[in-house]
DNA sequence: TGTACATCAGTGAACGCGCGTTCACTGATGTAC
DNA sequence: TGTACATCAGTGAACGCGCGTTCACTGATGTAC
């Protein structure tokens, strides 16, 4: 007898209770009887669900990593060229994260400091699996001679770098004009990795 | 009557042991109590001092966020050309995150989510007084045609996006070559930071 | 279709613990004259 | 050089509060036959 529906039901008002509480309050605003009285949902049934707090924040983490995930996923995978797949992650990364402002601060700002990655081997794996499809991409590209050859998690570092550099500080109150971030950043992400013979000017 | 030298001392003290305790035991371990153990300084005395437990861990951000950004200015400025100073960032980072393991952590990851840069405009104003020095260097460099025109925020976005990625995952345990890292990174910086008329190949 | 049973889902009072903070106080250090 | 005084530095017992978690229990849902 697997979850029933009533179950899943619990769970997503947990997890919607969650953010709410973490978005009023900040992590210290994370708490059992925040999430409680936010969600109308039992302590027991929370422990029931979560085995504990910091199953919460896990699922909570895991929840959105994966939305944003699939959405770079999908979005990238649909472009045909090297400049294409870099310019839709910049854009479905910066979408993202205006859309989802309080998801995108737990994501970035307090999941590294809150969640040890060792704990969740699970979650790495399927963090693995969403970027498995984007990395080969990447590699066809290179094979291709349209894309700079490097080593495998520089395309990552050079791509999620600044756009989560950016996505923090603008999180964290700073006036910055994310349409402009979008042409800049596609442009200057792109100039590091486009193939070298092939600059434009 | 300023302060006098042993309280600067105690200071210090209490410092090395809140970063001790983070060590030891994450967020959840930096706790006043922890701090008065490792440090062997009565509450009181810490309250004296810092007026709060987050005026413990401000004061450690600040200690170990200036640290590094006395580094990176010091060596960046003592560079002549563009791909120098990119050079001179990218080293100096990855020499300050490797050299200080734990205060990395705490300021790459920890601070973020504990602490409200709204909360202390002082540190800001800091910030942006060690970081002015370098923003100018760049835009010589770019009226001159050594570095491609960006608006301003964006030579650090480049710069250090990418580094601070690396960098935590490093930090989280992730097993890089940070020879390796330092190589390719100031490779694909420059690249993209370069003038484009002239790209080496 | 009906009945018995196992499992899932949910409740809320109660627990102890450790947290951040306060406060009245003593001692050390510098300053004024 | 000596004395009186103000300020800085440091102590540690005591406080209340809210935290995460447990547990014995009831109700809902699915499964076997």
């Amino acid at each position: 007898m697997a979850e029933q529906a009533r179950g899943s039901r619990t769970v997503d008002r947990v997890l919607d209770a969650a953010l709410a509480a973490f978005a009023e309050e900040g992590l210290e605003g994370l708490t059992v009887q925040g999430i409680r009285e936010r969600s109308g949902v039992s302590v027991g049934s929370l422990y029931h669900h979560f085995g504990s707090r910091e199953g919460i924040a896990l699922a909570l983490y895991q929840r959105w990593l994966l939305d944003l995930l699939d959405l770079l996923c999908a979005g990238a995978l649909r472009t045909r060229t090297a400049k294409g797949l870099v310019r839709a992650m910049v854009e479905g990364y910066l979408d993202w994260v205006e859309a989802n402002r309080d998801a995108a601060r737990f994501v970035l700002c307090a999941a590294p400091a809150e969640l040890d990655p060792r704990a969740s081997p699970s979650l790495q794996q399927a963090k693995l699996v969403r970027l498995a499809p984007l990395l080969e991409r990447a590699r066809q590209h290179a094979r291709a001679g349209e894309l700079v050859e490097l080593p495998l998690p520089y395309y990552e570092m050079m791509i999620i770098g600044p756009l989560a550099e950016i996505s923090r500080r603008w999180l964290a109150g700073e006036p910055f004009d994310l349409a402009e971030a979008r042409r800049v950043l596609a442009r200057s992400i792109w100039r590091a990795l486009e193939p070298p013979a092939a600059r434009s000017v």
